[in-house]
DNA sequence: TGGATCTGGCAAGACGGTCTGCCAGAATCG
DNA sequence: CGATTCTGGCAGACCGTCTTGCCAGATCCA
C-alpha cells in the first residue's frame, strides 16, 4: 500500500473508498435504526455493509464517529426537505405549517429507521445531545423567521421565551405523536395525522401571538 | 448457608435482604437517572450501593431487571403523586390540569435522574418498550376520564381517536419541555413553566372538544 | 465458648468486543 | 509477464464484563 490511489475493478480510488463509506453508513442507518446505537459494532456494522473489518478504520475512528455521521445525514435530509417544502408553500401561514409538517411525516413515516435516528438516538447517546440541541435551536430558528414574516418583526421579538416554550412544546408533540403512530398506538391515517398536527400548530401559534 | 433467616446486627435476615435491594434500586436510579442504562454493570452498581456483587444476583437475574424495577418505581411514584394532586384539586378543568402538571414538573424537576429516567430511558432501552406505552395509556385514559366528568360522557366517547391524539401529543410537548428546562435551554421560571404548560393543555382541550 | 452463618474481597474462566497484523488470491499497471 | 496493490478472511493480543467459587473475618445462637 504504497501508492494508493490505482483504480479497480473500472473504479477509481476515490470512488471505491466513498462506496464504502457509504455503504458503512447505510449499514449504520440500518443498526442504528432497528436496534439503537447501543448495539453498533465494527465486527457487526462491517458484516452488514458486506466489507472486511479493516475498511471500518478507514473512513472511522470509533462507532461513535458512525453515530454522528448517520445522525448528520438523517437530520440534513430532513432539515433540507422541511426548507424546500416551506419555501414551495403557498404564502399563508397554514399552508407553510402543513407543508413542513407534511415533508416531516411523510420522509420519517416511509422510513422507520429515520424516526428513530432523529427522535429516540439523540436522547439516548451522549455524542448527539449537543447535537440535538443544535438542531431544535435550527428548527425552531425557523418556525420564529416565518412567524416574523406572518405577524412582523415587532411582534416575533415580543414573543420571546414564550415562544421558545411553545416551539419545544410543538416539536415534542410531534415527536411523540409521529413514534406513536409508527407503533400503531394512533388509530388515524397518516393524511389525518398530517392535519391534526398542523391543526395543533396553527392553534398553537396563534394563541402565544394573541398574548403576546 | 443452611438456615438463611438469621438476624444479623440487630436486624432480621428479611428485613436486611430487602435493605441491600433497596440500596441496590437507589444505586440503580443514580447509575441510570445519570449515565443510562447503558452504563449499568453489575460490578459498578454494586460498588455504588456499597454490597458484594454476590448480592447482586440475590435480589436479581440480569442488570436489565433492575433497569425495569427502576422505572416501575418511579412511574409508579410520579402516578400516584399525579393522581393524589388530581383528587386535591379544585373542582374545574384548569385546577384540575394544573395540579397534575405542577405534581408532576415539581417532583421531576426536583430530581433529574428520576426525568431521565422516565423520558428518556423507555426510548432507549428496549425492555421499557412496552412499559412505556403502558405509562402513556395510563396518562391517557386519566385524561379522558376527567374529560368524562367535564364535558359528558357523550363528548369524550365522540372524542375518540381525535382525543388520543391530542393526549400523546400534549405527553411529549410536556417531556420535551421538561427536558428542555432542565438542560437550561428555556429562560422561564419553573412556575412559568407549570403555568403555559397548563394554558396549552388547556387550550388543546377545549380546541378538541369544540370539533368533536 | 464453639459451631454455624453472614459478610466483603478476590480470583478465574467464559464471553464478546476492539484493533492490529498476516496471508493468499484477484486485479491492475508498466 | 512480473511487480505492485487491492481485497477478504482470519488469527491473536488486549480489555471489560459476567458469573461462580473460595476464603477469612465478623457476628450470631445454643
Amino acid at each position: 500500500m504504497v501508492a494508493t490511489n490505482r483504480a479497480y475493478g473500472g473504479v477509481p480510488a476515490e470512488q471505491r473508498q466513498a462506496q464504502r463509506r457509504a455503504a458503512l453508513l447505510a449499514a449504520g442507518l440500518d443498526i442504528i435504526g432497528t436496534h439503537g446505537h447501543a448495539r453498533l459494532t465494527v465486527s457487526g456494522l462491517c458484516a452488514r455493509a458486506g466489507l472486511n473489518e479493516r475498511y471500518f478504520y478507514e473512513s472511522f475512528g470509533t462507532t461513535q464517529d458512525v453515530v454522528v455521521a448517520v445522525y448528520d445525514a438523517v437530520t440534513g435530509e430532513l432539515s433540507a426537505a422541511i426548507v424546500t417544502a416551506v419555501a414551495a408553500a403557498p404564502d399563508e401561514i397554514r399552508g407553510k405549517a402543513r407543508a413542513a409538517i407534511a415533508a416531516a411525516v411523510e420522509m420519517l413515516t416511509d422510513d422507520s429507521r429515520k424516526t428513530r435516528v432523529v427522535f429516540v438516538e439523540p436522547l439516548a447517546a451522549p455524542v448527539l445531545n449537543a447535537r440535538r440541541a443544535e438542531v431544535a435551536r435550527t428548527l425552531t430558528a425557523l418556525i420564529v423567521g416565518q412567524a416574523q414574516q406572518f405577524y412582523g418583526a415587532a411582534t416575533a421579538l415580543r414573543i420571546g421565551p414564550w415562544g421558545e416554550f411553545a416551539a419545544a412544546h410543538l416539536l415534542g408533540g410531534l415527536a411523540e405523536t409521529m413514534t406513536a403512530w409508527l407503533r400503531g398506538d394512533l388509530r388515524i391515517t397518516r393524511d389525518v395525522l398530517i392535519e391534526r398536527s398542523t391543526d395543533l400548530f396553527v392553534l398553537v401559534a396563534d394563541h402565544v401571538v394573541s398574548q403576546a
